[in-house]
RNA sequence: CCCGCCGUAGCUCAGCGGUAGAGCGCCCGGCUGUAGUGUGGGGGCGCGGUUACCGGGUGGUCGGGGGUUCGAAUCCCCCCGGCGGGACCA
């Protein structure tokens, strides 16, 4: 692979990539790169992870050391899974689980857990650094969760250490790239300001997009929607079809695809076109076949997103039928997953559905 | 990463094209003469020097580098540093 080989690997269906430049150079110098993403155990694994596992998987096979960290301190500062560590444990596994059946060869990986982090007391040597070079202002402004929760309520203190913990797991690692979605931005803003600072590498941060919720409403990432499907049953039980699960039956995904919010020829806050955009036509070309009635127009075909957008803009392409196309290949891309991920770890999705529904 | 504000004496800042300033601090002196000390006690004298006050003095790569100008702390560009805000959604 060469070097515009590399990049592009790297960087496609990322938001942005901060900077390109500066990842061009690390490249060049031919020194071997360390990168990660460090993901909370929240609950099952929902097809807006899928995009940056895609993404995961890509700067694995670009040659770049990838690390895997299972945020499972950070889950608990949340309050995922009820801060139940033993439950946070086997949701990281059930997210391990389902990367294997991505694609991610798991040999080429290190996979870190935050229990190794935390029992070493340079972490904490390297926390309180990052904490004594920044003013309080400057961590909540990192905070990503705090927005909307305290306008409801008290934030207890410990949320003002996860951003913390997210730039010291940044240069404890000793990483040139950090991967997240785009929700991670704070944080990887936050490393890269006082990186230099103190001695560290500034870490070069890939954003991956967030996928708008099924409802249209806002975005199915882990910090919203799963967390709030998930950890919360009044909200689950009034918003049962705001994510496609790793886990779900091929009609359950059918029934969430058909019901979702798809407006015609509309491609912002399009969850339907962003599942073709972003997971469909991952890699390109692909044989994309819409099968319709003549009367509606009859069958079409297309190999680019860019061709699907066109006639779905123009028109010409009605939302139903969109909908069902991509019910069919989300459900052929999610099946083999699913029964790898069952037959892999069936008691822990037991386990971790057993709490979601309790 | 993007935007904004700031960077001038040790400190807080003013000055914003025409001789680099103020307040505070610091140093010297005056006034005062406490505690302590030279003594066993007291006085005197000396040492010492608190607080306030008075007088005098000390203060600078105007963050760095370029540029414009007869002339730049001042205007323009780049960089560094501090702070604040923004950054899909809320």
């Amino acid at each position: 692979m060469n070097l515009d080989e590399k990049v592009k690997l790297i960087s496609r269906n990322a938001v942005e990539l901060i900077t390109l430049e500066e990842l061009r150079n690390k490249l060049i110098s031919g020194e071997k790169l360390k990168g990660y993403l460090g993901f909370e155990p929240s609950g099952l694994f929902h097809i807006g992870w899928l995009i940056w596992a895609l993404k995961y998987r890509d700067l694995v096979n670009s040659g770049i050391e990838m690390y895997l960290l299972q945020a499972t301190w950070h889950a608990w500062i949340n309050d995922k899974l009820g801060g139940d560590l033993n439950l946070i444990r086997a949701a990281a596994n059930h997210v391990i689980s389902v990367l294997k059946n991505v694609g991610i060869d798991v040999s080429r990986i290190k996979v870190v857990d935050a229990e190794e982090l935390i029992s070493d007391k340079d972490y904490w040597s390297i926390l309180i650094k990052v904490a004594k070079s920044i003013s309080l202002a400057r961590v909540k402004r990192a905070l990503t969760i705090m927005g909307r929760k305290s306008e409801e309520g008290e934030t207890d203190f410990s949320k003002l250490i996860y951003p913390l913990m997210q730039v010291t797991d940044i240069f404890y690692l000793d990483l040139d790239v950090a991967l997240g979605g785009l929700d991670q931005r704070k944080a990887h803003m936050l490393a890269r300001d006082v990186a230099e600072k103190l001695g560290f590498k500034k870490p070069i941060a890939i954003h991956t997009p967030l996928l708008t919720s099924l409802q249209g409403a806002s975005r199915m990432d882990a910090k919203e929607e799963l967390d709030e499907t998930l950890s919360d049953a009044k909200m689950s039980k009034s918003r049962p079809e705001s994510a496609i699960f790793i886990t779900d039956p091929d009609e359950a995904i059918r029934n969430k695809v058909m019901n979702a919010f798809c407006p015609p020829k509309q491609t912002e806050f399009n969850p339907i076109l962003e599942i073709a955009k972003y997971i469909m036509f991952y890699e390109e070309p692909k044989e994309f076949i819409i099968e319709r009635p003549s009367k509606y127009g009859g069958p079409l075909e297309v190999t680019t997103y860019r061709e699907l957008e066109a006639i779905y803009v123009s028109g010409s392409l009605h939302p139903l039928d969109l909908k069902s196309t991509v019910a069919k290949y989300l459900i052929d891309f999610i099946r083999p997953i699913r029964e790898n991920v069952l037959k892999d770890s069936e008691d822990l999705i037991s386990k971790i559905s057993s709490y979601i529904s309790r």
